[in-house]
DNA sequence: GAGCACTGC
């Protein structure tokens, strides 16, 4: 082995001895470090880092109708703030909503701010995510996810209810924070009286505090108070050239680190799954020149099964490293416990959708320096740590502040419905606070106009474009569930839809060996028909099979996801019947009737066959192709098919495909195929 | 014969 030369500068100036005195034992609890552990609640309260900002934020909201808060995490803002709030009073003229965005957060901090104040969840304090609602007459402290808040929107827009909104995670600019941030601002505009505080991080404080700017304002309608978090201090270390290969790089690092540094265990970010099972080949290499092994190496991606992923939450035996190549999915979703050394290699990989094909394009492309930090931030949970940047310090320097927020890079028609729904009737000159290309909407209005959503003057229709905006879903499936209920199919599709809103269903092993069985044990649901109905078959089996997780191991399926898929299926139904009177039969095996319910929501995305033997677009003439995560892609090509997503990589491939028949265009949709001429 | 990060109603 080669001796270790100091390929890394760092930043600072400190010695690098400075980082290995004082190190302890390696930390192996799961639970997010709390030094006052063994103290009361009140006390812990009073010694959060936030408890001396307490009469500056309730000073601020009396003089200001909007506060930006900044805070690293650990400041306690999340809990605290909503208490503050509501020990000041603002509860008598109001509920206090805390908007979160994601469902397990929401309940997390309900129970937390419950616990604190010594009540049980859904008296003062409540919360209301999808499925599950803990609210009474008495909740003034409500949790909720961004997605509720839009809905109750529908019926109460200006937010009446509310005397203080509190949008918490603002940074991370999800689609439904940008939605509710353009409609917030209109509505403080109508309210006076209605405070908002935005909780973010520090790289968008300013622009925040612009966007809630407005001529004839107050001239400081908002003020940033930073609050310092309890992170401990992680040392950064960058290349001094760039690297050609970051998966070679990756590894390389992981195998100098475990020779020359202290024990903790590492975390290295790749964009992809192919990506993390490269380097896991690279590193078990390393780890079998050596004797006896001191490395374990694991990986960490989205589709693994979730037994495959609680591996990595395991401590390794004294004496051992753990070492975790993982994807995004560690950046924010999953904390690993342990850490103390991350290597990031500066490339994420992220969708964009293209307006002209109506595609997403999956590119890789260099983080943000928010994620860059995130990412380093995952070393210093346990004690201090190190990051090591497969990048130079130059680059670090001009990485861009954030990734464009997800609104500027997405399809927008679910967004357009909403807009419509709560009549702005121009969106084009909605106050998004990063507006989308005009080209996207302008993509999302045809499509809605096809859908019959939209009339000419681009007014929600009755009944059609007001379901559309009301149902959770895209606009297309929401389409189908309409046609299902007049053809006689509707639990058959909304199984169908179900098992679309879900992450992946099919497991993919990290060995080779086991993603052949896996792919075998697939082929047991396949059917001619396509995608979705081989959906609906691995339903179907499921069901039959008992719901169980033996059946899920057997058939390589994920059983965390397929049951998901029948929770969501479950509140589809309910919904679907109690709501909107969508009548609920089944077709009993009548598969036609269900094709010709996909085509009536996918007519706009078709591909015919032409006679070089490639699909075509039958609207531009584009060349597509079968992606191979398709049923169809070993199975004789059909004449016709429609797809439910195009997706850019090496090629534009369809996925989600289903055959269909060319009389079927004209007949469900005969006012889009009227004009258009296939050629063959 | 290619490859898919993550959420939400």
């Amino acid at each position: 082995m080669a001796t270790f030369k100091p390929k890394f500068i760092k930043p600072d100036t400190d010695d690098a001895i400075a980082d290995i005195t004082g190190v302890e034992e390696p930390q192996t609890s799961t639970f997010v470090y709390n030094a006052n552990h063994n103290l009361g609640l009140t006390e812990q309260r009073e010694r959060l880092p936030i408890r001396k900002y307490r009469d500056q934020i309730l000073y601020c909201l009396e003089q200001h109708q909007v506060v930006i808060l900044v805070g690293e995490t650990g400041s306690g803002k999340s809990t605290q703030v909503p208490q503050y709030l509501y020990e000041w009073g603002w509860h008598s003229k109001g509920c206090i909503g805390i908007t979160e965005p994601r469902r397990v957060s929401t309940v997390t901090l309900a129970n937390r701010v419950a616990q604190e104040r010594g009540e049980l969840v859904g008296d003062t304090v409540g919360y209301a995510v999808r499925f599950q609602e803990r609210i009474s007459n008495e909740t003034k402290i409500k949790f909720v996810t961004e997605g509720i808040l839009l809905r109750e929107l529908l019926a109460d827009p200006l937010l009446t209810q509310y005397s203080v909104i509190i949008v918490d995670e603002a940074h991370e600019r999800n689609m439904l924070t940008d939605l509710l941030l353009g409609l917030l601002k209109k509505i403080l505009r109508k309210r006076s009286q209605l405070k908002l505080i935005i909780s973010s991080a520090t790289i968008d404080a300013s622009f925040f505090s612009e966007f809630f700017s407005w001529p004839g304002a107050d001239k400081e309608v908002s003020v940033k108070l930073s609050i310092e978090g309890r992170m401990h201090a992680v040392h950064h270390f960058y290349l001094n050239e760039p690297c050609a290969d970051y998966v070679k790089e990756t590894v390389a690092t992981i195998w100098k680190l475990h020779q020359k540094e202290p024990p903790g265990d590492i975390l290295a970010f790749l964009t992809g799954q192919e990506e993390v099972l490269e380097a896991l080949d690279l590193i078990k290499e390393y780890i079998a020149s050596e004797e006896t092994a001191t490395l374990k190496a694991l990986p960490m991606y989205g589709s693994m099964s979730s037994q495959d992923q609680l591996s990595v939450f395991f401590t390794p035996p004294k004496g051992v490293r753990k070492v975790v190549l993982a994807t995004n999915i560690a950046e924010t979703s999953i904390t690993i416990p342990g850490i103390v050394y991350v290597i990031d290699c500066g490339y994420v990989k992220v969708k964009w959708f293209n307006p002209t094909t109506c595609s997403d394009s999956l590119m890789v492309v260099p983080v943000s320096k928010a994620s860059a930090i995130q990412r380093a931030g995952r070393a210093g949970r346990v004690r201090p740590g190190k990051v090591y940047r497969l990048y130079t310090k130059q680059d670090y320097d001009a990485l861009a502040p954030r990734q464009p927020p997800e609104l500027r890079r997405s399809e927008l028609s679910g967004a357009v419905l909403q807009l419509k729904a709560l009549g702005i009737g121009n969106i084009l000159r909605f106050d998004f606070p990063s507006p989308p290309p005009a080209k996207n909407l302008l993509a999302a209005l045809e499509t809605l106009y096809a859908l019959d959503a939209l009339d000419e003057e681009g007014q929600l229709t009755k009944p059609v474009g007001f379901l559309l905006a009301e149902l959770p879903f895209t606009a297309m499936l929401s389409k189908m569930l309409h046609v299902s209920g007049k053809l006689g199919c509707a639990e058959e599709i909304i199984t169908i839809i179900a098992m679309l809103q879900v992450q992946s269903i099919f497991s993919r092993p990290v060995s080779a060996a086991a993603q052949q069985s896996g792919r075998i044990a697939h082929r047991h649901f396949e059917v001619a028909e396509g995608d979705l109905i081989t959906l609906l078959n691995v339903y179907t089996a499921f069901v039959e099979e008992g719901m169980t997780k033996e059946f899920c191991g057997q058939y390589y399926l994920i059983y965390r996801n397929l049951k998901r898929a029948c929770e969501l299926r479950e509140q589809l139904i309910n919904l679907a019947r109690k709501k909107y009177g969508i009548p609920i039969f089944s077709c009993k095996g009548d598969v036609e009737l269900i094709c010709k319910c996909i085509t009536a929501g996918f007519f706009t995305q078709v591909a015919y066959l032409h006679h070089s033997g490639v699909y075509r677009q039958i609207s531009s003439g584009t060349e597509l192709a079968i992606h191979p995560n398709s049923t169809l892609y070993t199975l004789p090509q059909a004449q016709y098919v429609v797809y439910g997503e195009l997706l850019q990589t090496t090629k534009l491939f369809m996925n989600h495909v289903t055959v269909i028949k060319k009389e079927w265009l004209t007949e469900l949709a005969p006012h889009y195929y009227q004009q258009t001429t296939v050629r063959d």
